[in-house]
RNA sequence: GGCGCCAUAGCCAAGUGGUAAGGCAGAGGACUGCAAAUCCUUCAUCCCCCGGUUCGAAUCCGGGUGGCGCCUCCA
């Protein structure tokens, strides 16, 4: 394969080398499981679930894991407000977080590390860095990272210490723990009523950066493949994450840091803080998984994307039309025709042309637009005469193409007339549609029809169209849809 | 203030040196009682602006304008 990645450590796009021959380490950032997960998340999520696909379409054996932040400042405060143990708290998130991912079809990592099942690989990491001469600890019970034995820190991020510390001094008070003000915690001591674990430096609990350097390492090894997260981690997070990986072990922590580009309301970014965000079981409620999917895949992962849902509709409409290509196919080839026959070059070419883009770091858009000419081809072929020379054969090889690029996007995977009507259902919802009065209009219609009366049919047409209603007449009877709104 | 990213048609969006993918919307056509769906055709002489490099730039370089992000919890 000739897969390119862009790595934020160099900035640029690389050959992607796995260390070992055809094995792949993949880490990814997960949540901090307080509250329910926002489309933001599921961007992220989203592009990564189809890195991973596409890694192992591509033959290679990956080992992808996801960690869950369990305990930390925000689990704790939330409890609080609620009443839970965090623990409690954290497990409920986490549930649910997994609700909405198998809901986006995001294949499960093949592991999911929970900070709390790794305190004591934590201590042993945090115990390295001090005995390597890069942490302290405070007379307070924290266990500080200390910047200046880090010569290279700033890296990822392309930041300058002597900036940052600038820039710092204006707004960062100054703590007497800290020897350097862009020190930051490994380990911090408990205060009362909060989760605490037995350590060297007293009762306290992780810092936030260094449960990640210790779960890669205990699920990938010291040094591994691919580091994914939101480009937000970039800095603090990342960086910290390579002091504090390297500081320990003196190896190389990561080979590519993918990072992703936010989603954006308005022109801004998505995020709890901000207040702006849409939880991704709300949008589940109101748009297909698959639709939502096709959202966010219809730009490159580096990009940010703008949440509408004026993007929500045409994106389901998309997967819409997709999905009914598929159904016509297969209906088509279940109805056969005449075997052999010269198969037509759209499928070997779209095939060809969708690794291509998904070689070039992951052109996901690029690659759905070949899918999408690819469906053009596939409905122009299905109306075709049933004895076309090479129609079946040329009707299955699309068919194939389109399976594998189902896998790899984590889209028409589903029986299609099941996928049309749950977005029926959503439509409904949306819309806030009486199904019962349209389908009594549509059966009124339809006896007008029969009755010859086309004038009775046409008023009851228009009618349905002021309510957004499309009705669509075969000779077995008259069904309906909901018309997109993807126009202003 | 420091660092980084982006700017492509009415809208969404690929394209990083060889003369603008794909989708939505629009227009015309085939099909249809009329429609819908589907298919066909059409729709950016041009890629924010100004310079430069080059035989050749949306693509590289410099400057400008506009937008966003990180520097604090954040996917």
């Amino acid at each position: 394969m000739g897969l390119k990645v862009f790595n934020t450590l160099s900035g640029k796009k690389e050959d992607f080398v796995p260390l070992e021959q055809g094995r792949v380490g993949m880490y990814v950032c997960g949540v901090t499981v307080y509250d329910f997960s926002h489309i933001g998340h599921a961007r992220c999520y989203v592009a990564f679930d189809v890195a991973y696909r596409y890694l192992k379409a591509s033959g290679l054996e990956v080992r992808y894991v996801r960690n869950f932040t369990d305990v930390d400042d925000k689990i704790i405060n939330r409890a609080a407000q609620t009443g839970e143990a965090p623990v409690d708290l954290a497990t409920r998130n986490i549930r649910a977080f997994h609700e909405d991912m198998d809901a986006l079809n995001c294949r499960r990592p093949d592991v999911e590390p929970r900070v709390t099942d790794h305190i004591p690989d934590i201590i042993a990491l945090v115990e390295r860095i001090v005995a390597n001469g890069h942490g302290y600890a405070a007379p307070d019970g924290s266990v500080y990272f200390s910047i200046d034995s880090f010569r290279e820190y700033g890296q990822l991020s392309k930041r300058n210490l002597d900036d940052m510390v600038a820039g710092a001094s204006e707004r960062v008070d100054e703590d007497p723990n800290k020897r350097n003000p862009l020190d930051f915690v490994l380990w911090k001591p408990a205060k009362p009523g909060e989760p605490w674990w037995e350590s060297p430096w007293g009762r306290g609990r992780p810092g936030w950066h260094i449960e990640c350097s210790a779960m890669s390492a205990r699920h990938l090894g010291e040094t591994f493949d691919i580091h994914g997260g939101g480009k937000d981690l970039v800095f603090p997070h990342h960086e910290n994450e390579i002091a504090q990986s390297r500081a320990a072990s003196g190896r190389e922590f990561v080979k590519y840091w993918l990072h992703n580009g936010f989603v954006n309301v308005d022109q801004e970014k998505m995020s709890k803080s901000l207040g702006n965000f849409f939880t991704i079981r709300d949008v589940l409620v109101k748009y297909h998984p698959e639709a939502i999917r096709m959202f966010l895949l219809s730009t490159h992962y580096r990009s940010p994307i703008n949440y509408s849902t004026r993007n929500l509709e045409e994106a389901t409409g998309r997967i819409e039309y997709m999905t009914e290509t598929v159904a016509k196919l297969d209906a088509a080839i279940a109805d056969g025709g005449p075997e052999g026959g010269e198969v037509a070059p759209d499928a070997e070419r779209v095939k060809a042309a969708i690794r291509e883009a998904m070689d070039d770091d992951f052109n996901t858009a690029a690659a759905l637009g070949h899918l999408f000419e690819l469906c053009r081809g596939a409905n122009d072929w299905v109306a075709r005469k049933k004895k076309t020379p090479g129609r079946l054969a040329t009707l299955v090889a699309i068919r194939e193409v389109l399976r594998e690029a189902a896998s790899i996007f984590g889209i028409l995977e589903n029986p299609p007339a099941r996928v049309l009507a749950e977005i029926k259902d959503r439509d409904v919802v949306r819309l806030g549609l009486d199904v019962t009065d349209i389908e009594k209009v549509i059966a009124e219609r339809w006896a007008a029809r029969q009755a010859k009366d086309f004038a009775r049919a046409d008023a009851l047409r228009a009618e349905l169209g002021a309510r957004n209603i499309d009705v669509s007449d075969s000779p077995s009877g008259s069904t309906w849809r909901v018309r997109r709104q993807t126009q202003e």
